[in-house]
DNA sequence: GCGATAACTTGATCTAGATCACTCGATCTT
DNA sequence: AAGATCGAGTGATCTAGATCAAGTTATCGC
């Protein structure tokens, strides 16, 4: 079920949790520094190429991956091709803690990325293993939860112009408040930001252009964002205005 | 935070575990007889009237409920009014696995119903006494959100006919497959079924009239449906069928 | 059983966003 | 360096589902 692209990292590279710059953002965290080599050995460094899909939905859930580097999307399809893209990974989040015995879901690296693969059957000796491990796992779950909750209000119930804003917003958010950035370069295509919004291709980019000419953001290149009235931006993806058209 | 219309429920009746319906269905499943009357203390029995908000979105998640009795709808509000409904809640499911400190969404219940309350400070002490707790509980959010990932490619990407379909089948296919009627009583609204849909309450009764003269299914009375073609249905649910005209 | 109210259905019309059809520019390919 | 390919932007048109507006049917309190 492994992609032929995806490659085993060369032996010897990466192999110590200790030097892993994902970990302070992941469960793995909170394994503490005397534990680390024993982490180590339950799991596998993954380099994914760009485009290359690592899980497939409904093949057999047989590991679980840690992403340590890149962006992933997770996406369902419809037979006919329609594309739900549900979330996109980051560095720090767990994939596949499946729900029954096979993936309820599709994951693609947007770039070059690195995960860390782990064997499902040795998941319950890592939390016997590592206890904090599981109650870590539920309080991330509880976040996604959460977030999915919020995901489906907007897919639901916002306008076009309300989803993009969401959207820009949560990008921006993304990093701690202390290192947040207002310029932010985005690692997904218009495709799969409409995938994930619910909406077209067209709509997402005649939405940004329309941000643009509200003064609401700048867009210097299409993948490159600045955003210019962060106060406006969030009322729009609130919904407390319905149409912002400045001056 | 608890609504006025909440009341404790006599003192003296429900107030064991032992007797609770809901018990094999829920994370309480996994506490052995021999406990039941520990986790009883924790908790507390309330009787909830039809109609009453018992958990309001934004509001300090101090308890968190376990469903005994009754349907829950949990939902999400945008400050004009729009609604999402993200969930309904059955006897047995876990209700306020707050990510944060405050509850994400608001809950109301769809008729009189029965809800077992805890406090959220007993939670860690809760998992302490009963380890397997959490782990269920693990496996539990799980599975809602693969339920929510699901939701999400109906939400952005599924039409009104396949929506109203994917929602039928899933009432259909809630009870376990040994003791499955085609016959349901919908305990929701048209109302409710658009806000969980993302569709309005006239695209939901008409897509509900259009699947009846296809054949699909039979509506005796509003809140009372009959699944004539389970096939039909899952492949209009599944959007293997662009349209399904019988005859 | 009867009137009131709320839930539901259905028709007519409107519109946000989809679809279709190009153009433009950047990046590969040979 | 001339296609070819891909992502993005934009105009013209279309349509699924929303909105507006009545009716109709259930349900419930008395």
């Amino acid at each position: 079920m492994i992609a032929l692209s995806v490659q085993r990292s060369p032996s010897g590279q990466m192999t110590t949790c200790l030097s892993c710059e994902a970990r302070s953002l992941s469960v793995c965290g909170v394994v503490g520094n005397a534990d680390l080599a024993r982490l180590a050995g339950l799991a596998t460094v993954i380099e994914v190429e760009s485009g290359s899909i690592f899980i497939e939905e409904g093949e057999p859930a047989s590991q679980f991956f840690n992403v340590t580097a890149g962006v992933i999307k997770l996406y369902k399809l419809l037979p006919d091709g329609r594309r739900q893209i549900t979330d996109f990974a980051h560095p720090g989040d767990f994939l596949g803690l499946a729900a029954g015995k096979y993936h309820g879901f599709s994951a693609e690296a947007l770039g070059p990325s690195r995960v860390c693969k782990f064997s499902r059957r040795k998941l319950s000796e890592m939390f016997d293993d590592f206890p904090a491990m599981e109650r870590r796992l539920l309080a991330t779950a509880s976040i996604e939860l959460q977030a999915a909750r919020e995901q489906m209000l907007l897919l639901g119930r916002k306008t076009a112009r309300e989803r993009v804003a969401s959207f820009l917003r949560a990008e921006t958010m993304r990093k701690p408040a202390c290192q947040r950035e207002l310029r932010m370069s985005l690692a997904m295509t218009r495709g799969d930001i409409g995938d994930y919004l619910g909406l077209t291709i067209e709509t997402v980019s005649r939405t940004m252009t329309a941000l643009r000419k509200a003064g609401v953001i700048e867009i210097p290149c299409p993948s490159d964002i600045r955003v210019c009235d962060i106060g406006a931006l969030c009322s729009i993806a609130d919904g407390i205005v319905a149409n912002f058209t400045p001056r």
